[in-house]
DNA sequence: GTGACACATCGTCCGTAGACTGATAGTCCA
DNA sequence: TGGACTATCAGTCTACGGACGATGTGTCAC
């Protein structure tokens, strides 16, 4: 995996934590919500599953925002990053 | 698969496909400049594949746009659709 | 007609997406 | 000291992501 990829994934988990946990639900109640397993779900968070558009729809579903706002704010996160 | 999840698929398939006419470029120039291969370019206009995360910023790259821009117009797109 | 270009489609291949079971470990509270 | 809740992690499994080569089709120009 490409370091910049990477960084992609990592923004991507941090991301959907910090909404995940603005919403004071767990992963496994996340998991319910957008139809998607718990194992999985702790995955994305921790940067090691790069999900398909499709996933990425049913994640923002889960987390009550359309994907391009979570994309906006990944692109914002990973430039934070850098 | 989904209807709905299909019907992203298609969506993303033509916003590429109108984009990169847009452009004058081929899909093997698009490969090429997003580093996928030529079939997969193919298979993504068509709505028969599904790209990862890291696929649509490849590609949105290649496309000289930002993934949020292209998952916004793919939302406007899909309810389009509907 | 034949050569170049663009696209679709097929088949093969490797790696991983995503579901699932189950085990471990940390936290918190009765 | 116990459970209830949460998250990580290992392992297995099927299906699909993505690369690649080959072939067929249509459309141009020469």
């Amino acid at each position: 995996m490409d370091e910049s990829k990477q960084k992609t994934l990592y923004a991507l988990g941090y991301l959907v934590r910090q909404r995940r946990t603005e919403l004071g639900i767990s992963q496994e109640e996340l998991g319910l919500r957008a139809n998607l397993d718990r194992t999985y779900i702790s995955g994305v968070e921790r940067g090691v599953r790069n999900p398909s558009l499709t996933a990425l729809v049913s994640l923002a579903d889960g987390l009550g925002i359309s994907v391009s706002v979570l994309l906006i704010n990944l692109e914002i996160e990973a430039d934070r990053i850098q």
